[in-house]
DNA sequence: GATCACATGGCAATCGTTTGCCGTTTGTTG
DNA sequence: CAACAAACGGCAAACGATTGCCATGTGATC
């Protein structure tokens, strides 16, 4: 089983007849040489089945065109969206994914960043969990793109983030329009970059529409975190209740379902992220939805743009799914 | 925002007053080398904060250090098990893994295969979609590994399936268990190499044990698929369901539920690759489990293998997850 | 008809690393 | 103490592409 030796640069020039530069320039500067040389050099390429070697092809230009995604979990759906847009994105322009699970570790983030740096053009971050100082720095080394973190005041490090400003007042909209006047939310890790951006602006939206909002936590932003949660917002008195994730959130609806709470009669229940399996718990879930397929191909867009003195943000919009387990307050 | 000039080795060589060579054994082939010059070297480029640049080794070693995982869907959930346990393997390989969406064709696989090729030590496919003499012709120009979906007659391109033999036995006997003496199979798409080979182990185990097996379809392997299929098994009498995925067997059950048939009182409803969410929908769905981390990670170790003359066949095993959709025979 | 500009293609250096080969040093052995 | 081998380190040639620079040829311009 022999893997045939790969055809070069070399080879096509000689069965061209012209130098390699020439060849070179066909494939990607058509513009510098003669439409009947060219024309003739990629026929020969063709017929050859001649393949650019990307290695070679990086050490002189310097561009690898690869570009990193790192998540913190890859078999999380959350991700799932922002790695298929991401994808996408980069085939579109020709480009390679790699792909980086960080294991929810700053320090896994780290070593991956340190060691793909030196391979790939760009690495996206989504959820990172190293410190803004850690980011910057490694914003210093490589280009960089986060996705839902932004890093005030390092510019040259652009972000896509979720309008969890508008998602949120949708969220509370929608409780105040069934009655409610006031809601729990049940936190996750304090770490969460976006978990803080969500207590912060249900509590904002929630003030502005003159209900309370109290916040219970931090749990575990699993299933597994669910029963302590649901049992804690039961004790508060809660009957409307936002929950970090929607991990959590199912977690909470089985446990709920377990006490014989029914939902959304006795409670309603408010996930976010839309992840899969959403639509299809039981009751299927309202939840606040991200569209991260658009954050993961934005990200990679934003690398493949030549770099901007400037930090973008990129928000990203986001919609509320108004399912089952969101009722009028009892 | 100045990318700070790389550390090359001959950086690392000057500074630690040794030939660029010595550095290059000191990191890649430490044997080599006195253990005092190593640590100094060791050091040296610690210091200085060397990274190798990945293009350069790859042209000089032809060894990229990299490979590809290519699945015909990077968002749903079935793949995400091999795509993790292949990102696993890898990085405890200290290697790179890039990820490819084929978006479901046979056209895009080819590409992916033929553009990656060039620029990774082995390609492990996933579900593919190719035809065997695609594979084949592939198989001969990369590093291949396959997961679920063998290669008869041609040497040289390993695979690792999972065991649908053992699993459709268990299936059928777990079903014969409570009392069905008969099953419909709800088809997913003709091309697909895992459901001809998930019927033919029902088939044969049914047959084994005395009882019926029927087959219905082909449908759409996904929720949307549900309706049809589930009208069509009711209307041929079905009592004991076995959908070709978990996706046709959620969409399956909530048409049931929609209809008012009871899961699993007068029917009951298998699925296949307890998938993400198979335990939270409603009823929690009796599965075949995969093990697709371990497939993902095992496919991976096979191409780190030395090419092994004789394609070999991994054989995973898989376990039912009896949960709440099966019941007694009504 | 001389000059000039531009289009075109070739030469050769370069990117950072690996590795085959060779020279030197050092230690071992008879 | 001579002879030899092993250990170690350096030189320089690859690897396959890109690209700055130069040489040539062509047509346009005055």
């Amino acid at each position: 089983m022999a893997i045939p030796k790969r055809v070069t640069i070399t080879d096509v020039a000689d069965a061209a007849g012209v130098a390699t530069s020439t060849v070179s320039r066909a494939l990607s500067n058509p513009d510098r040489v003669n439409a009947t040389t060219r024309e003739h050099i990629l026929d020969v390429a063709a017929r050859l089945g001649y393949v650019p070697n990307p290695s070679a092809r990086a050490m002189s230009s310097g561009r690898t065109h690869t570009y990193a995604l790192l998540v913190p979990d890859i078999t999380n759906p959350y991700f799932a969206g922002a790695i298929k847009g991401a994808e996408r994105a980069a085939a579109a322009a020709g480009k390679t994914l790699v792909l980086g699970d960080t294991q929810e570790s700053a320090a896994k983030e780290g070593e991956l960043i340190a060691r793909l740096g030196a391979a790939v053009d760009g690495i996206v971050v989504a959820a990172p969990r190293g410190t803004d100082d850690d980011l910057a720095a490694a914003g210093a080394a490589h280009r960089l793109a986060l996705i839902n973190r932004t890093l005030p005041g390092v510019p040259g490090v652009p972000s896509v983030v979720a309008d969890y400003d508008a998602g949120t007042r949708q969220i509370v909209d929608h409780l105040v329009s069934l009655g409610h006047d006031e809601l729990v939310f049940l936190g996750g890790p304090h770490e969460s970059w976006s978990g803080a951006r969500r207590w912060a602006g249900l509590r904002a939206a929630a003030s502005a529409a003159g209900i309370r909002a109290r916040r219970l936590g931090p749990y575990l932003p699993t299933l597994q975190g669910g029963p302590a949660a649901a049992d804690a917002a039961l004790a508060a008195g809660a009957r409307a209740i936002v929950c970090h994730n929607d991990m959590l959130a199912i977690g909470v609806l089985r446990r709920l379902a377990a006490r014989g709470v029914a939902v959304p009669d006795a409670v309603s229940v408010v996930g976010f992220d839309d992840m899969f399996g959403a639509d299809f718990c039981q009751p299927a879930l309202t939840t606040l939805a991200e569209r991260t397929e658009d954050a993961g191909a934005c990200a990679i867009e934003l690398l493949l743009r030549p770099p901007s003195a400037t930090g973008t943000a990129v928000v990203v919009p986001t919609q509320l799914r108004v399912r089952d387990s969101t009722g009028a307050r009892s």
